[in-house]
RNA sequence: GCGCCCGUAGCUCAGCUGGAUAGAGUAAUCGGCUUCGAACCGAUUGGUCGGGAGUUCGAAUCUCUCCGGGCGCGCCA
């Protein structure tokens, strides 16, 4: 179903365009920024009158005349207010009607996108050498609810999981395990602790120079693909994966093994990258490495800035893997669009990535490359995780701590709960809370990385959606079996009307997120209809009221169930029947 | 030095394709459960939107400048 917002958009920029007779006018209709404005406002008609250089409020009049000629039933009162503003209040027939159509067809909740795209979107990629950290947190979650959305919205989603299963630091690892022992079974529990396996193997690595010289030896033999070391490296990989694994079930990550595009797979295609480039002529030499210089790169002195592409012992970097996987995307995958859900502080490797590839011609103007970049993860003492420290928290413990204080939650808030409901209750709100946490901050900006903050369950945090969700469903339990299941038919109070409103807004809110990326507005979406139910569920009896109003009401909680439910899924949390 | 990001209530943060009197949460104070789940709801207090200038009917939002902070900038990813 098209969103009120489109619908009345579509409507009163018409009803301008008829007025003005400029085509390109547009009516810019937002949600009413207060109650006492309407449901919706259209703030386009001042603009257009400067253009014009006529009254705006007087131009307004005539759009409004015209625009209640056009569609008379829809409206309650539309009026002129302010230097120019339009202020809608829509007919509550209007809202009824569209509430019941959700109700009978949910899955029109989330409207499919006239132009389907096929969407890679490149999240997670830890590094396998070591086990996931804190770090990995954010694109993780951010990646998998952008996913979640484009694929909601009627888009081909390729998630691609780029992780790092190639390096130097492999060949350390390797000659490592073949120290520790000859059997699988010695090296399956020695990999246990894969943070502690990489603290080892890097003592041993500086300690002793002849492990050293073994471990550069191993990834020479490694990189020209002897099949022992392959063979070790790929049981490391195996192991290493398994972790990540454990990560993604517990936080309900969508990432599949048939999702992993690793930085191995582009190998042997990296030489072809930089043979292609030369052909180009954009490659130079500089101090031995093989160099891209593009003129809207400079450097500390004014001096070009390189993207180096091969480095002078002969081996590739990153910037050649990242070119390789934007061709792979562009002609293999034939992606629309790919999102690199990414840190921040990467953001000048992507352009000149993107610049790279372009104007070498590995992607086309058919794909839109863009870096989804995402705040660092900080301290509380207000400094970055450092990934080599040592002392970073890894992924599994911050999870099983959140889980373990929603169960301490639960136990204290609803202690008649049997032993294994506290618990199922406690790994969801657990989880969710992480999630949200992350979820609903601005991507852009940094986090700040803080037990109490990130585990609190009041506010606006998932246990309060999850709160909603629950108490509703305990009313519609509570609702006898042999009642017919009714619809919304009226909205006389305002506590009322304005939920079924914000319930209806769910796609806008939706649509907004697939284009610009920005998971908090749906989350403060979410927060804002719990916060809706809430006041309805105070100033309106619903169990107890007449039977005509009380069959509306239901309906009503009802739609607001399955909105939410939906949202927090396409946040990737999961709801509870009770909690 | 060059580039990118950030500076909004005591604290954590929304709001940024310019829109009406800048919003939440939290903390503090007060009020609301013999009535559908109080992990809730309501009220009060709390602001030179870092400073200044500009663009215009209108700026937290756009431009410039200064101050403060973070990050990035040749062979790690």
């Amino acid at each position: 179903m098209e969103t009120l917002k489109h619908t009345l958009n579509t409507l009163v920029t018409a009803s301008l365009g008829a007025i003005t007779a400029d085509a390109s006018a547009n009516a810019n209709v937002i949600t009413a920024s207060k109650p006492e404005f309407g449901d919706y406002q259209a703030n386009g008609v001042m603009a257009a009158a400067k253009q014009l250089r006529t009254n705006p409020r007087a131009l307004a009049e005539r759009v409004v005349a015209h625009l209640l000629l056009q569609a008379p039933e829809m409206f309650a009162k539309v009026e002129v207010a302010g230097p120019g503003f339009i202020n809608i209040h829509l007919q509550d027939s209007l809202l009824t009607k569209r509430g019941a159509a959700l109700l009978q067809a949910p899955e029109l909740l989330l409207p499919k996108a006239t132009h389907p795209q096929a969407i890679v979107v490149d999240y997670s990629s830890p590094n396998l050498a070591k086990e996931m950290h804190v770090g990995h947190l954010r694109g993780t979650i951010i990646g998998d609810c952008l996913a979640r959305v484009l694929t909601s919205s009627g888009h081909t989603v390729i998630r691609q999981n780029h992780v790092g299963d190639w390096g130097t630091q492999f060949g350390m690892l390797i000659s490592y395990m073949q120290e520790v022992g000859s059997t699988h079974g010695e090296v399956a529990a020695k990999l246990a602790d894969l943070e502690e396996f990489y603290r080892a193997a890097k003592t041993r690595f500086d300690d002793d120079p002849a492990f050293a010289e073994r471990a550069r030896n191993s990834v020479v033999k490694l990189q020209s693909g002897d099949p022992e070391m392959l063979q070790v490296w790929a049981h490391f990989i195996d192991e290493s994966l398994r972790h990540c694994e454990a990560v993604y079930r517990k936080l309900k990550i969508t990432l599949r093994r048939e999702d992993l595009k690793p930085e191995s797979f582009y190998n042997n295609v990296l030489e072809s990258i930089v043979k292609l480039l030369n052909e180009r002529g954009m490659l130079s030499i500089s101090d031995g490495a093989r160099c891209v210089f593009l003129p809207q790169f400079i450097g500390k002195e004014g001096e070009p800035l390189p993207v180096i592409i091969q480095k002078s012992d002969g081996a590739y970097l990153y910037a050649t893997t990242d070119l390789a996987a934007a061709q792979y995307r562009a002609h293999s995958l034939h992606a629309e669009r790919s999102l690199y859900v990414v840190d921040a502080r990467q953001s000048l490797h992507f352009q000149q990535v993107f610049a790279v590839a372009r104007a070498a011609g590995l992607v086309t103007d058919a794909i839109s490359l863009e870096h989804i970049a995402y705040g660092t993860m900080m301290g509380a003492d207000g400094k970055p995780f450092k990934t080599r420290s040592g002392d970073t928290i890894k992924l599994v413990e911050l999870l099983e701590e959140a889980v373990r204080r929603a169960y301490a939650l639960v136990s204290e808030k609803n202690p008649q709960l049997s032993e294994q409901e506290k618990q199922e209750i406690a790994d969801v709100v657990g989880i969710a809370a992480v999630k949200y946490a992350d979820l609903s901050k601005n991507r852009t900006s940094d986090y700040i990385f803080d037990w109490s903050s990130m585990l609190s369950f009041e506010g606006n945090t998932a246990p309060y959606l999850l709160y909603a969700y629950a108490r509703i469903k305990s009313i519609v339990r509570k609702q006898e079996l042999n009642e017919a299941t009714g619809t919304i038919t009226a909205v006389d109070s305002p506590t009322e009307r304005a939920l079924l409103l914000k319930a209806l807004q769910f796609a806008e809110s939706v649509e907004a997120v697939a284009s610009d990326c920005f998971p908090n507005a749906l989350c403060l979406y979410l927060y804002e209809l719990s916060g809706s139910f809430m006041r309805f569920y105070e100033a309106c009896p619903i169990l107890k009221a007449e039977p005509s109003v009380r069959s509306s009401r239901l309906a009503l909680a009802q739609l607001t169930a399955i909105t939410l439910q939906q949202g927090l899924d396409l946040l990737g949390i999961q709801t509870l029947e009770q909690m």
